[in-house]
Order: structure tokens, then sequence, then C-alpha cells
DNA sequence: GCCGAAGGTGAGCGCTCGCTTAGCATGGCT
DNA sequence: AGCCATGCTAAGCGAGCGCTCACCTTCGGC
């Protein structure tokens, strides 16, 4: 049911633009120590000691504990909105471009679960200005999965009484995949995805 | 779209259980805490505070911090689970049976949301032998929906390729409520469940 | 061969954490 | 009246927290 060409999910690891070095290190160690404990629970000992550094290391690339869960958000939000925005500007049908977009969404979720996690679970320990910028970020990303809704009702394509209300159900049904995703499991990351776009066109009422 | 009559959803105060009395205010109290801030996050101090009473008396009534989650945990597991068995064995088609388990279900994650909050998010807090038996629980949550879809396959209800997955993603869809769900957002607990019980016998190609 | 910038460490400061202890008030039972 | 079980508090212990500071090492430019 309606895959066609997708558009790549978050397969490749998107650190490169943190630098330098020991700078990318550290962050890469605090998202795996904030996705396995979660932000309160870690200390910037664990932090340092995953990097192979003494604590104080971590200071010098960063002011605050909370400055690199804020670069996190910052770098996962946009990565989540570029997914997004990939597959809601090509060509295509809605259905078409709905489906896409939910399944590498998806794939990301599941496939980069650990950034995922932090991403979407940790939001309300940032500080007030910088949970602002992330949360306008977010509503960015709830109008492109609108706006796809929105097409396919225009054009027919879709059968949906409440779009701001679906979109926020689609939304949801995939972020959601961050909390129960694991490796270990029996399903991939794709065959989620595709699992998943099916079941959203059903929820739009497609074709 | 299918609703009928339906088993109430979690509208009341459950923790009338929970004796003494100051047992009881310290357990609401930290669930509120909890839920505003994370398990990690939350001090004794600022649980006995909320409940009027010194950081030492919290240790009257329980023996350590986390047999405070254990307690809320269970009994939300509990509730969780019984929300769900109601509907699932109620007279009735499959299609009735899972629209009112979902919308029951999500009435209770929007209406009693702290509470929901504590209990979905709030998992990895607990140690390994806590954390196995609410994760029993969990499975038995998964059976009953799991059960319902089953019936209405059987039964030609509905049209559902991968029954797993589709339950997965049912629940998952109603867990997530207690993440975004707001009292200040532009709907009620009854309104989402009424629209979520929609999507979700879309989804199952029911009719 | 010398120097300063950049990047690192060991030690530890001030604070708050979960939890304990000694002792005080209350009230039902004898 | 005397007594002790129950429920609570004030004070504080040991540990671990985020973060800092004085100092050390490495290395490209002259």
């Amino acid at each position: 049911m309606s895959t066609g060409q997708e558009t790549t999910g978050g397969e490749v690891e998107p650190w490169d633009e943190v630098t330098p070095d020991a700078a990318r290190r550290l962050l890469v160690a605090a998202v795996e120590a904030f996705a396995e404990r979660g932000y309160h629970a870690t200390t910037t000992r664990d932090i340092a000691g995953r990097a192979g550094m003494s604590p104080a290391a971590l200071y010098i690339h960063y002011k605050t504990k909370e400055e690199l869960l804020h670069r996190i958000s910052r770098i996962g939000h946009d990565r989540a909105l570029d997914i997004l925005r990939t597959a809601a500007r090509r060509e295509g049908a809605a259905a078409e471009r709905l489906a896409d977009a939910v399944s590498s969404f998806v794939r990301w979720h599941a496939g980069r679960r650990t950034t995922a996690r932090v991403v979407q679970y940790e939001l309300d320990a940032l500080g007030p200005e910088a949970r602002a910028e992330i949360v306008a970020l977010r509503r960015q990303v709830d109008a492109e999965v609108r706006g796809i809704i929105e097409d396919g009702v225009a054009s027919g394509e879709f059968d949906v009484i409440d779009v701001k209300g679906t979109t926020l159900a689609v939304l949801s049904l995939c972020i959601d995949v961050a909390r129960w995703f694991t490796v270990d499991g029996p399903r991939t990351p794709e065959e989620v995805g595709a699992l998943y776009a099916d079941l959203v066109l059903r929820m739009v009422g497609a074709k």
C-alpha cells in the first residue's frame, strides 16, 4: 500500500557539525547518557567518563550541563524538521507525501532512538528561553504535517473531519516510537516505518 | 461513528485505597511532583512540603522515595488494566468494544494526566524487581487490546495485516496522550477519546 | 630553542541530596 | 493517673552533585 521512492530517514550520524572532536565526543556521550537515564539522573562525571575525559574537561567546551542538552535538542529538532520538510515538498500526491513523511520520520525515531528519546522527552529540563526556541521548532514540525493533510483534504484524496486533531495524532504516533522501540525487538526501523505509513493512510481515509 | 454506551474512564480520584490519610496525602503530592518535574528531579523535601509535612515524615509511611513511585505505578497500572478489561469483556461487536476501550483509556490518560504521566514515563526509575512486576502488568494491557483486535479479525469486522504491530500502535497512540495533553488546551478528555476511537477504528479497517 | 594559545587534569568548594536519629505531643487503654 | 504506641519534627550525617581553579602538557610560529 503506497510506498514509491522515499526520502532517506536519518540513518547517518548527524553530529559532524559539532567541532572540535572532543566537543563532539562529549555530546555523543551525553546523548547516550541522557537517553539511558534521563537528563536529571545523568551526572557530568558520567558524561565525561563515557567520553574518556575528566569531569573538568566538559566545561572547556560547554558552559553548563544544560547547554549540552540544548545543543542536542536543537540539532535533533533541526534534523527532524528537515526530514519532514523534504517529504512534504517533494512531488506527488498527498498520500505519497504523507506516507513518505511518516515512514521517514518513524525510521528516524526508531533508527536513531537514543537521540530521538532525548529530543522528545527531555524538553522540560531546558530553561524557559531555550525551551521557547525548541517549542517554535515543534510548531513548524506540526505545520509541515498539517500542510500535507490539508492538501489531501482539498484534493479529495483524504477524508478527515478534524484536521488539527488528526495531525496531532499522527505526530503523536510517530513520536511515541522513541519510547518503545528497541534494537533487540523483532522489527527493523524500516518495517515499523512501512507499517506506520499504512496505518496513517488509513487514519486519514486515503483513497 | 460507533459510540453507544461506554464504560467510565477514570474520572474519580482512585487513591481511596491508600491509608492512612497522611500516607495518601504524601502519595498524591508525589504524583504531582513526579508528573511536573520527573522522578529524579523531585526531592523528598518537595514531596513532604506539598503534603504540608516535614521531610522526615515521609519515612514513617514509606521506606524510600522509590517505594512511593512503585506504589503509584502499581496502582496506576492496575487502574489502566481495569479500564481496558471492562471494555474488552462487555457485550457487543469487536468494533464497539475497541472503540470503548480506546475512548475510556484515552479519557483516563487525558483526565488523570498527572498520574498517567508518572505511570507511563517513570518506569525506568524503578529498580529491577519492581520494574519486572510492572512490565508484567503491561503485557496484560497489551493482551487485552490484542484480544479485541483478534476477535474483530476473526469475525471479519476488521481488516488488519499485522495484529501485533497494530496493537502496539493503538496503545502507543493512547499512551502518548499523557505527554501532550493539557487542561489549558482546546480539547476535553471526552473529545480526544471520541476522536481517537474513530481514528483507531479506521486503523483496523472497521466495517 | 623559546613562547603563548589551546586543551587537558587533580583537587576540591559550596551545596543539596536521600535518609536517620533523638526527642516531643497526642490519645486510647488500663 | 500512668503508660506506651503512633505520628510527627528539628537537626544533621555522609555522599554525591554541578562547577571552578591552579596548574600541566602539547605544539605551531618565529
